[in-house]
This record gives structure tokens, sequence and C-alpha cells, in this order.
DNA sequence: CCTTGAGCTCAAGTGGGCTTCAAGTTGCAG
DNA sequence: CTGCAACTTGAAGCCCACTTGAGCTCAAGG
């Protein structure tokens, strides 16, 4: 059992084209040693990186986010606990916040059922009051971007 | 209050920029009437709409997507409570998924405070047994794509 | 009436995230 | 030691989701 992966076996077994490993190693989101051939040979643990890059851009974060949050991670030596608190705290907010959007979102589209409309407003839009009372009354999105 | 809304205003009011929404429109996930010099003006629902497609994009669900699941609400006339019921249910699987998908993902991040390892073996990946074993030991990813 | 800003269309450009192609090299089985 | 699949790089191409620009029209105030 040796504990180097070529790049085929990777992507056989993370289910990402080998195309989009090289493409993550550019980006800095992926390391490998190489053979005395030039060939990638990867550390098992970078399954798990790949694992979690595929996870993250599922629910929405781009290659950039991910790449930051990786480059606090072990890259040959041992991190501090401050390093993975840090990164951890950080990391959680993001996704905090996307559980957040989509319970609701979930939630309001189950409220909605025999309603006739897609009722959003109670939850997803909020009338942060009298300081936007200047455009004209009603809802305004209360989601950033 | 009029309860038409200029592109403009639409824009203003849900944070997304003119040429998005002009964007959304040829793509068929917003409707516009016109007036009679051809200018866009938007019934107040529609707010609703963007409000769905912004927080879709952000948990990463495509444009083609959300489009689908839009398709079955009202384009002026009352859909049937069925619609609405195949709709939600579609949706919410969708939602359920991704959801899943994040609180395992910040879970495991939790969980790995001071190991010193991105530990996302537990729940991420999976050995789904013996059938594998052809490519030899060790975790795939269990997760599509 | 005239100006000015908002809106219109169509076409081309942009950036992210890859894939594909060409042309050459490596590494393992026989 | 040979043959062939798997690997290498670099450049170009592709799809998505927009944005930008050119050149025009519309609508409301002075």
């Amino acid at each position: 059992m040796q504990d180097l992966l070529t790049i085929g076996q990777l992507s056989a077994r993370s289910g990402v084209a080998t195309s989009a490993l090289r493409y993550y190693e550019r980006m800095g989101l992926l390391r490998a040693d190489r053979t005395g051939g030039n060939q990638r040979r990867y550390a098992r643990g970078e399954l798990r990186r790949v694992a979690f890059i595929r996870i993250s851009q599922q629910v929405g974060i781009s290659l950039e986010e991910i790449r930051e949050a990786l480059e606090s991670l072990p890259a040959a030596r041992t991190p501090t606990p401050e390093d993975w608190t840090q990164l951890s705290k950080l990391w959680r907010n993001r996704l905090d916040e996307k559980i957040t959007l989509l319970t609701r979102l979930r939630d309001d589209l189950d409220g909605c059922i025999g309603c006739g409309c897609l009722s959003l407003r109670r939850c997803i839009l909020s009338n942060p009051g009298d300081q936007v009372a200047a455009e004209g009354p009603g809802a305004r999105l209360a989601v950033p971007r």
C-alpha cells in the first residue's frame, strides 16, 4: 500500500478530473511532490483537501475564498492550535451564514404551499424602517450584495 | 404609491444591477410589462423573484436550475396547489442536500480544532465497502460530481 | 421647446472555472 | 528493452453570468 497517489488515482478517488486537479494546483489549492521524472505524487491527505474544495464549491464558495481558508492549513509543518481556531472561526461564520440563508429559504418555500404566491417577504426581505422612506414604502432585500 | 417599478427602482431595492435584471429577463427568470415607450415596468412581486434568484445563487444553484423552479410559478394566473406542492418538494430536496452538506462540513471543521489536521474523513468521505476494493484500500469521496 | 438622466437594444468584452488539444516524456508489464 | 497507458506543459477554447460601450429613444422639469 503506497502512501502516495498518482494524479490518476487521486482523480478516480475524488471524482475530480485530472485537468481540474492540475488547475487547483496552479491556483494554489493543492500541493504535490514530484518524481524524478516530474510526475505528481499526492500525499493521502490531499484527498481531504479535494473533498473540502468540492463541497465548499457546491455551496457557492469561490476557489479564491477556499484557497484563503486552506492557506492556514498544514503544508508539511504542523499548524499551531491558534491557526486552527482562527480558520475554523472564520469558516464557521461563512458556513453559518449560508446555512441560515438556506434554511430560511427552504422554510419559506414550505410555508408557501397553498398560498398561491412566493411569499418570501416574511423572512428574506425586510424593511429596515424609516431611513429608506425617501425611496418610498416597501420592502428591500436584506441580503448582502 | 405606484404598484409598478422601473428597472432603476427594482435595481435600487434589490441591490441587483440593471444589466443583471435585463439578463435575467432574457434568460426567462423575470417578467416585465412595457410602457408605450418600450420601458420595463415590474410588478412588485418581481422583487420576490429577484430575492429568490439571488439567494439561490449564493448557495451555488445555477440560473438554469432556478429558471426551471420558477417556471412552475404564477405568471399572471394563479398556480394550482399541485404546482406548488411539486415545486416545493423538488426545491426542498435540493436545499436539504445543501444544508446537510454545509452542516457536516461546519461541524467537521469544529471537531477538528486541536487535532492538527483536516479530519474530514469521518463524515465527508466514506468507504462504501468491498465493491471498490479492486482499486485498493482507502476512502472515496461520497459527494456527487 | 429643450435639456438631462433614465431607459432601450445589440454586440463585444470579462473573469471564473475548467476542458481540450498538441506534442512530447515517464514508468511499469511483459 | 520495448511498448503503451499514463503522465507532462502550454496554449487555446468553452460555458456561465454578467458588464461595458455605442448609439439611440423616452419622460419629466424648467
